[in-house]
DNA sequence: AATGAATGAGCATTCATTCAT
DNA sequence: CATGAATGAATGCTCATTCAT
């Protein structure tokens, strides 16, 4: 599912290089775009970042865009992986769900600054990759998707089948709208009090109260 | 509250003429920057588009950042004055609130593009300007918390105080994420549906059902 | 004939500006070109040589092949200009035969820097301005055939209608020659005696003799 | 008088792998060099033509124009390998010079793209090895030369000494006109007429009518 | 002898902004 | 007030060549 699925094009012909030296790119770059933004991100400052040369660095992509490719790719390989690695051992599907939120919004939290960044600069990819990384976006809901999935089966969750997506997406949403309206929340919330009100509503809308 | 707050200095005197072009203005810059985005949107064009040359478009603004800040504000005024026109001749609070929600969903479809454009390009601008324009997007949030409190203080609503601007924010987002969320949404939902569901869910809430 | 057939858009308004700078621009390429090649040739070299700054020039270019366009363009004017002033106040078909010859047999010699740069150069341009140059080539071709059948119709020459064209060709080649097998030529012969040995010979070829 | 002069130093001490390389370099090169010029052909797509790698080529060759000086080079060798073995067991010099200059067009026709390329290319040479490549361009003029100079020492022709030199070259000259003219002469000519045309008015030099 | 990763000077081109008219 | 020609620093990207392995 978190399968790399590697679209560009490189120079290089040893692979386990062009793993680590687009590893290089990409930590160099997000450090930047998340400074900066991309557009306002030069390819010189990516490769003095990265400590490659320009040329070097041009050696293992094909243009700008393939570097900010790289860096959504990237943030969502973080994000899915740390999703994946989520604690679940509890008794009822109803434990585990509440604690999966709240280690989601924890997630949330840690990367609210990459979160912001593939919110801002989606836009900027060329149509090709940027369905890649949509695609990659889906993944996350479809995760919470799932989950609600077997909630249902096994009838700890009683929601309406056309809304299971639905509900997926806005737990999805709220959890990203910790890090994208961060500038206002954390004038009255922390991390604990925004995720005890937030798990608490979602909580309600998965055990179908009036729906 | 719409106060139309000229932060941005003119070479012209004639105020009437300053807002006339500055309209105009910001009316051919909001294609272009829907069509292509902020960066990659020139100058050149957007003075093309509003039909004055460059160096007359140069004389109501100072950079190119500003028409940026101009164009935020003025989908910020549209979405406000949406806002504000929205009926509210109902007896019930509830009833009034589900209205509401239901024309705020209407507008966000609506404004679409214009929304996902506030969502992508707001930190491009200069600091000083990006603050007067989170302002006037937390206005809408206060638009929404405004109408809870007095939901509240008739004993319509149950939302603990800690949670009304919570609230407030929560359907600010699950309405903009109809816009920017709309990739994924549409294949599953129309309008309508989207709208029922939301608006359902937030009602849950607003009636405090477990909170 | 020599209509100046402008393809090249100019982001210049005044036309006459647009003509003006361009010629700037071509004299000051030409230079370069005859002397290091198109490639070899930079645009800021070009830029500096016309004593425009680089940003300018490119308002009234596109690319670096339109400046190649516009000397390819100015080198077959130039020639076009000559060839059509050659003097024809003679009596016989064959006196102006012969002189025109003469005259254009000299015109090569003038120009010889500027046709070895059509024909070294053409081959870079973009295939649709390539075939306006080659159109203007065959015009200098045209030139030596109407002259040739004005001598057939009032029966001067005898060249078979099936042979008009080839002989126009030989005549064209046989001058330029004079300019690109130059390092050869002028080992042997000066501009005078190359002139009068071809003349006789395609002053032959004319009159038909054994054909 | 074909002689391999090999100017160019390799790294390579084995004398018969730097023959063998050199040809494989040379038919990539030649393929590349004809289908996009020599400039807009990079060392790496040659390398990739040709089988080698870039670092190997480099042990073979010094620069880039050196790879252009062997690609000029292996198209003299060719021409000058084919006109050498044109048959020539006839019974008249007349007759021998005729059918000579046949198969001269002919050849050209066989390597129209590579006297094309040698008219194109030859001035982005080196000036050590431009003079190399024009020498060997003068070896072909030489060769017909010699065989109006051996029809002049029999009797059969009547050509004046100081004439010779510059019948060799128009020999060549028309016959690579086959070639770089080409695009306007097959519109009315195929090869057949062409040579026909051209050796009659050739044979009419040779024989010194008015000269 | 072969390889291919690394280099960085150099290139064509863009574009926000200015200012003389 | 309006115009649009002029500017040049800055940008993304290329590619011949080298050299450690």
């Amino acid at each position: 599912m978190i399968k790399k699925q590697e679209v560009i094009p490189s120079m290089i012909k040893n692979q386990r290089l062009v793993q680590e030296r687009r590893q290089q790119i990409v930590e160099g770059a997000v450090r930047l775009f998340i400074e900066k933004g991309f557009h306002k991100t030069t390819t010189r400052e990516i490769a003095r970042e990265c400590g490659l040369s320009i040329g070097t660095m041009y050696e293992y992509i094909q243009s700008k865009e393939d570097v900010l490719y790289l860096v959504c790719h990237y943030i969502h390989s973080l994000l899915l992986e740390k999703l994946h690695s989520i604690s679940s051992h509890h008794l009822t599907a109803k434990e585990m769900l509440a604690s999966s939120l709240t280690q989601y919004f924890q997630i949330m939290d840690e990367l609210r600054p990459y979160v912001v960044l593939i919110y801002q600069e989606t836009k900027s990819l060329p149509s090709e990759q940027m369905k890649l990384v949509l695609a990659r976006e889906e993944e996350i809901t479809l995760f919470f998707e799932q989950m609600l999935v077997r909630g249902i089966e096994d009838g700890s969750f009683q929601i309406p089948p056309s809304s299971v997506r639905l509900t997926a997406h806005n737990i999805v949403v709220l959890g990203q709208m910790w890090a994208f309206r961060h500038w206002a929340l954390r004038k009255m919330y922390t991390l604990k009090e925004y995720t005890e009100k937030q798990v608490s509503l979602l909580m309600i809308e998965i055990q179908g109260v009036r729906r």
